[in-house]
DNA sequence: GTCTATAAAGTGATAGAC
DNA sequence: GTCTATCACTTTATAGAC
């Protein structure tokens, strides 16, 4: 093996763990098999890593991040917000069905983050990553298409990121895509009814949508973008 | 160890892995601490069980089945059709809140299943038994507060399906009880716009929603029950 | 029927030769 | 810096004594 820095080694060995967790599981993920897709002895990776644990640390921030980036690109040209919300939902969609593999390994690094002491804050931190990208992608596009939410951002963002996790969860099962795009059919339909023309005259009050400012959650306001 | 029928070793062994997997996961869950939880010798393990994955076949089939029966009797005396989704709605959430670890099993198994060979059919069982239990209280639910949804019982059901994974998946993951209440009462609002009140010169074409018998999944119709 | 003892294979991590 | 060889431990599964 020629001679590459710490930091080339460890980036290796988390695109080889990842490549392994795709195609067969969390579980399948022992430093060996993660060595050897790297193409490397057993030994380089705690060389590069104090622990395995250490390794699947920087393996969801790593994927989470570049999730974070690969969806944010996916903002179409739709100008009504039904078919922006319908497309993005396909796009995020026709990447789980190109590597399912990969949005398996999502769920399974959740779990196994769960269950591991010293990564319970990671699921927070990769859900928070999945609420922003919705967010940002709910407000340029109904920037886009001259509309408002009804209901305050980080809801509507809570509400799309469940749909595609159950979404997704509904097709790793069952592997019907008739009843997938049926289900994004409806999803769309829905949230297209949480979104009202703007309002000119719009008071410009909490453009965030941030959770920490609202005065009650009980009450519903009326507009928010 | 007294004497016990292989039925009724196998059934302490099935409860005994899933106290197991719900304080410890899926991982944890080793022929030894299935065998230590049900207080029995290794050795009973694999006299009642070929292997390790019969075990999680049976497993999962037993848990289903239970789930299903107790979701089956969370039907309330709510007349109309928003309050009545929205305390099924609760009624599931407070089970996930009461016992998490139970719920993450149930995801872990799906995972689980997903990732080894002879036990890949077990997922599509276990969302057609959550479909099914879907079904089954919406259709009463749509009865008692005398409405139809408006969309094939099927539809509406994967909604609800989808929109109760990914609540748990993102209580799970951080656990904010306020955010996971404002979820569950857009849910509710969004599947309330389904039902529209019972006309009473109504066809009754294709009372059960079966996919089977859809004409045309392009057209979306107006009258179902 | 029941259980101790052990086989056979795999695991994360490391010592120490080069 | 790199890698072979190995440690200490855990896993599933089974042989064979009682």
């Amino acid at each position: 093996m020629t001679r590459l820095s710490a930091e080339e080694r460890r980036s290796a060995l988390v695109q080889a763990a990842l490549r392994v967790i795709a195609r067969r599981g969390v579980t399948a993920a022992t430093t060996r098999a993660i060595a050897a897709e790297a193409g490397m002895p057993l030994a380089s990776f705690h060389y590069a890593f104090r622990s395995r644990d250490e390794l699947i640390r920087e393996l969801v921030a790593i994927v989470v991040e570049s999730e974070r980036l690969a969806t944010m690109k996916s903002l179409t040209a739709d100008v009504d917000i039904r078919s922006a919300v319908r497309a993005g939902l396909q796009a995020y969609f026709d990447l789980v069905v190109t590597e399912p593999g990969r949005e398996q390994a999502m769920f399974e690094l959740l779990h196994y983050a769960l269950r591991t002491p010293g990564l319970g804050d990671l699921p927070r931190a990769q859900y928070e990553s999945y609420y922003e990208v919705a967010r940002v992608l709910l407000r340029e596009g109904a920037a886009r298409a001259n509309v408002t939410w009804t209901l305050p951002l980080d809801e509507v963002a809570k509400l799309v990121v469940s749909l595609t996790d159950g979404l997704t969860l509904g097709w790793l099962a069952d592997r019907d895509d008739a009843a997938a795009a049926r289900l994004m059919d409806s999803a769309a339909d829905f949230l297209a009814t949480l979104a009202e023309p703007v309002s000119h005259s719009e008071p410009v009050t909490d453009p965030q949508g941030n959770p920490d400012t609202q005065p009650d959650p009980k009450s519903r306001p009326e507009e928010h973008s």
